[in-house]
DNA sequence: AGCTAACATTTAGTCTAGCTAACTAAATAT
DNA sequence: ATATTTAGTTAGCTAGACTAAATGTTAGCT
């Protein structure tokens, strides 16, 4: 290791590990979460796409194919099949015609809530045998990657 | 929400509210670093394969297939994809004629690495960015994950 | 030798997801 | 009124991941 990294421009080596660590732990913690849930039976793009219209309340096919990174056409199949499982449905915008307002139904809400609460459960209990120390560790550094802007 | 609860045998609610925020930073942390690395250019099935192949050093497709969940065929189709590609190889055991042990090539490792090395290196510029005490509450958070059996 | 179990592959078929191009319908501008 | 733009769907394509079933090979018994 050549002497100290002081240079603003490039993070020190320090930081550099403490990333890699956080990488790390985030990487582990969600395998193991997703592993100890696999009850929704959605892929990922379906689950993804039904995550954004439960958090956006409504939202129009072109928002959300532009929020998930995926052409009209793609967006149009997902919320089909979305639709098919009665996990969404859609209406017409009464401002414009055009446009196909996605809105998810009770049971899409408790699809996607149910499986996050199976997994932060799991979270839970393991943080739950955890000192008070190591818990509130936990708490500050959630508050400061949530309010991270990346 | 009726009293407290003490319970030992349910997380207390403020467990897991801690968990719910760590699994949604994690969450957001690793969505946010996927988009900003999409330079592998494999598939996700492909390097999560590569990943088991590169930490055992060396492994059979059967145990490869039961590690990532999926039957055989699955795997040796993967197999093939990444030793097209240059990123693996396959050699019969010595021991046993019929098992197919894979391992990773050099440029393997450095595709794998690569990747991992680019979204931390774009985990590690935000981190830089916070102050310190920020910084070593990321550090302590990571060493209790880390060590956490889940 | 002969039988059975285990490892891997091939075959055949399904399903998902992504794309572009071409279309309909509605809104807006000229 | 006519033309253009915008929102979404449909059709047709490619690629990938998965499965069950059949097959070839090797190992290990008895």
């Amino acid at each position: 290791m050549a002497r100290t990294d002081t240079r603003q421009s490039r993070p020190s080596t320090e930081t550099v590990r403490v990333a890699d660590r956080i990488h790390s732990a985030a990487i582990r913690l969600l395998r193991h979460l997703r592993v100890a849930d696999t009850t929704t039976g959605l892929s990922a793009p379906r689950l993804s796409a039904l995550s954004v219209v439960v958090h956006a309340g409504q939202i129009a096919i072109g928002a959300l194919a532009r929020a998930e990174q995926v052409r009209a056409p793609t967006v149009s199949r997902l919320v089909k099949a979305l639709e098919r499982d009665g996990l969404v449905t859609r209406t017409r915008s009464p401002e414009d015609e055009r446009v196909q307002l996605v809105r998810a139904t009770a049971r899409g809400r408790r699809v996607l809530v149910g499986g996050r609460r199976r997994r932060v459960g799991a979270l839970a209990a393991a943080i739950d045998a955890l000192p008070r120390a190591e818990r509130s560790a936990l708490s500050r550094a959630a508050t400061v990657l949530l309010r991270m802007d990346l």
